[in-house]
DNA sequence: TCCTTCAGTTAAGTTATATTTAACTGATCA
DNA sequence: TGATCAGTTAAATATAACTTAACTGAAGGA
């Protein structure tokens, strides 16, 4: 689609001048000496039929078809160079850069990050943690780790663990609330991390599936579900803990989960990365590794019964 | 700031070989021969250091970092295009392309078109009614008319006349209403359109700035200003007018204003080109001969007392 | 005033890059 | 089996890009 361009090697000479003001500069910045740069410069604008530049005594300045030219080269090039980059990115086999959001960084990718590192010495692991999208392309991002339900176009997308929720709280703290009942009485977190899946699955959710009516309101809120069981770990109180979250706290029994009713929330972790990306070793031995750990905690599922919320809701 | 750029001839191969899948039809799109662009895009891949492409026997496909590049390419070489015309369009002094919105095209462009297009018959107008906002580098957009408060950064921007709003009507009504009192029993047309400046221009605020205290909300409501204005000169009923829009059929007495009273709004159209735009010939010319028109209907304010919307809404 | 410096230009020659022509490979399909 | 299609290769050539070196014209300090 893209018809009569004019000359590129002018093009970015003239995104150089444009972008320092100055004919030096930009030569300097593409390692030509000012005459090349005067040169490319004189050709792209008898391509246009027009000048780009007023050459002034000490200065340059645009012209008003300069100034319709320059940003739109400016943002051109940089897409180019960005574009360029995540090629070469591809070619590197060394480094591995994980996306997720804070919740799933700070209580699921952390505390592993050790054993991770023992298995594969040779791949340099970063993280950024951000839920906002990324694009694959453009950000220096190879797998992202997001929560939803459905698989992304044009992604290589694959779900991890079913993700469901139950009472989770000290050990300490389980003994003083026997029965769901009691729970009723007890301190309540609000975890307003999964607040906007649709069947909810918040206290009065679970609550209906022990067959109780109950919708407690009070007690402390966080936004983000780590803050939550980090309250519940402080003995706090008892919070909704989604599986993913509290897997390793269950299993190193710093939180127990007394009562065997799960919510079933119907959303899922998903690993996202590229479409091809899936194989590139660094990217399939992080998949490889996040699946078997996965595995090493599935008994933590054993002898609980899971509600999908959507039944709780049509109850 | 974009450093390492490969070839962008090479560049420029590939992404035209990836938007086609096809070497053959990419060389044909470049006006080359297949041959050069296989060593096109050999140099390219010996610059990454790996293959974009996979060869198969009678098609080509992407590998990963092909896939990682294709998307990028294209979109900056797109930007650079579209760029490129930019620059190219300002050396055209034939065409002008204007764009405003439907109710300012139909009630006050549209009109004084013929004598437009008398007095500069070398130029050829365009008309774009949109209200949104345009990217004069991107958009092949000469001249905005836009209806706001304040002047748009890095923009030529100069406001056209004072825009207040007065009770218009056809004569015919305007004999069955001889007070303001009595437009309280009139059929009022509402012209949402303007209902989001801030200190309103409304008929609540019309019937107090005549003392009266008055809040109508029944009658036809049009989310455009040219639709209640054609109620209103279908004799449906009493509009409150804004100047730009009906300061051609007053004039022509298809419409009244009976009372001398009308509120200022504070808000101006505004027109708006490129910055160093203003001086290219059918630019200016519409300019000035945008002016010239809101000079011939000046007098329309002769005798009117404007009073500030914000000095009704502090009263 | 004059001389220096700065920013950009010009011309001639050189080097590097891009392109063509023409012969070649290897797979598909009638 | 042979025609055809899609892409490759090699050698020759044309073109574009760059450098060196000399030049212009204005600003600014001694």
């Amino acid at each position: 689609m893209p018809d009569r361009l004019p000359p590129l090697t002018a093009l970015r000479a003239f995104d150089a001048a444009a972008r320092h003001m100055s004919f030096a500069k930009a030569a300097d910045e593409l390692h030509v000496t000012p005459a090349a740069l005067s040169f490319q410069i004189k050709s792209l604008e008898a391509h246009l039929g027009a000048p780009l530049f007023r050459r002034l005594n000490r200065a340059v300045e645009l012209t008003e078809a300069g100034h319709a030219l320059a940003p739109g080269a400016s943002d051109g090039f940089q897409t180019l160079a960005s574009a360029w980059r995540a090629a070469e990115r591809t070619q590197d086999n060394q480094t591995l850069t994980v996306t997720a959001g804070p919740a799933f960084t700070a209580k699921w990718l952390a505390p592993r990050l050790y054993e991770f590192a023992q298995t594969h010495p040779e791949i340099e692991l970063r993280f950024s943690a951000s839920l906002k999208l990324m694009d694959f392309g453009r950000d220096a991002i190879d797998v992202a780790i997001r929560f939803g339900r459905s698989a992304d176009e044009g992604l290589f997308s694959i779900p991890l663990a079913e993700e469901w929720v139950c009472p989770v709280m000290t050990p300490a703290m389980a003994a003083s609330y026997p029965t769901p009942e009691s729970l009723m009485d007890a301190p309540l977190i609000f975890d307003d991390s999964i607040s906007f899946i649709k069947p909810k699955a918040d206290w009065e959710t679970w609550f209906k599936a022990m067959g109780l009516t109950f919708a407690p309101t009070y007690g402390p809120r966080f936004s983000q579900a780590d803050h939550a069981l980090d309250a519940a770990l402080a003995g706090v109180g008892v919070v909704l803990g989604r599986r993913a979250l509290v897997v390793k706290d269950l299993d190193d029994g710093r939180l127990v989960a007394p009562f065997p009713t799960a919510i079933n929330t119907g959303v899922r972790f998903r690993f996202l990365c590229a479409q091809g990306a899936e194989d590139r070793p660094q990217i399939a031995a992080f998949r490889a590794w996040m699946m078997r750990e996965i595995d090493k905690t599935a008994h933590i599922t054993d002898g609980l019964t899971l509600i999908p919320s959507r039944e709780i809701a049509a109850r």
